[in-house]
DNA sequence: AGTAAGCGGAAGCCGATCGTCCACTTAGGA
DNA sequence: TCCTAAGTGGACGATCGGCTTCCGCTTACT
């Protein structure tokens, strides 16, 4: 693969992840080629039909995600401010429906290492008694889809209030 | 009007509510007329385009949802346990994209009395101690937003986790 | 029974997107 | 430096799906 068309190629991967953030995944691919500034020529040529790009994107998504968690993990003892840090991050980043393809069949494997490792931490903050204990590893997944496919969920004001939600309720309650 | 066409005119509401809550509010016109068991002709004569249908819609939205709320209001004294069963009235009703002409600008002055009467409510909430007092009717308003304009939203699961994020915290947290 | 209102849905229109194709450009080895 | 094969862009015809009109038939009301 030559210089030049390896770097197109990561063009079109940074222009498409912005431009389905932004417009969902039915955008039109020659959207996608303006703003990677290539020809739809060249977009075709890397990627031959949408579902290979999202695919790409997606499994793209799934490992930031993964260093992500480590990365809120590693941080500190606290799993709770971990989980938190770690939806937060990935709602900010992921933004659009790149994740709609990640809750689908593509890299189904990559997913699931994805979910083992959220699983871990969630068990511990449900253990230390910071997140409460009637929602799962599943629910947090649902709510990173929630975000990530729905552009009109304003994230800035609802992430809280969900997160607040699925904090451990205090005993007197 | 003739009682076949009043009939009619009915009948195409009631399919244009279930089908824009199915598939938004794009959703093809010729849809809306199968499901209502009329010709396009027909659906074209009484709402000469699509906004004037949604706005139709919007109208007849807002007005079940003041009466959903003076029903909530007078089932008892506990105003946050109304505004509960307010949201969860409306999300389980008025599901799909119906409200997303309604926080347009479609009947404005109807959807002000709505704000109106549920900020009572809200207060009332607020000051019982029920209700965190860091968000207002507007984030009410807006949640009813975020699960009628998004299909995706799974609302048996999030509307009540986001309701418990609306509760009031407990004193110790 | 007469008549005007109402009805259905086929047909044509239109805009938007897809995906191909080919003449031109450029990277990189000899 | 020069040569060549890989790479590029974007115009273009095909396709598609939804919108809206239109007209011959039906039906409610008087």
């Amino acid at each position: 693969m030559r210089a030049d068309a390896r770097r197109n190629r990561d063009k079109i991967l940074e222009a498409a992840r912005d431009v389905v953030a932004e417009r969902g995944p039915d955008v039109p691919m020659e959207l996608i080629a303006r703003r990677a500034g290539v020809g739809v020529g060249t977009l075709y040529r890397r990627f031959p039909d949408r579902n290979t790009l999202l695919a790409a994107l997606a499994e793209q998504y799934v490992h930031e995600l993964i260093d992500a968690l480590g990365e809120a993990a590693s941080a500190g003892p606290d799993a709770w401010a971990a989980v938190r840090a770690f939806v937060v991050h990935a709602v900010d980043e992921g933004r659009g429906a790149v994740a709609a393809a990640l809750a689908g069949t593509s890299a189904p494997e990559a997913r699931e290492a994805l979910v083992e490792r959220l699983d871990v931490l969630v068990g511990q903050a449900q253990a230390d008694g910071a997140m409460r204990s009637d929602v799962g590893t599943g629910d947090v997944m649902d709510l990173l889809n929630v975000f990530a496919c729905n552009p009109g969920v304003i994230p800035e004001r609802f992430l809280p209030l969900m997160l607040d939600g699925l904090g451990r309720r205090s005993p007197g309650r």
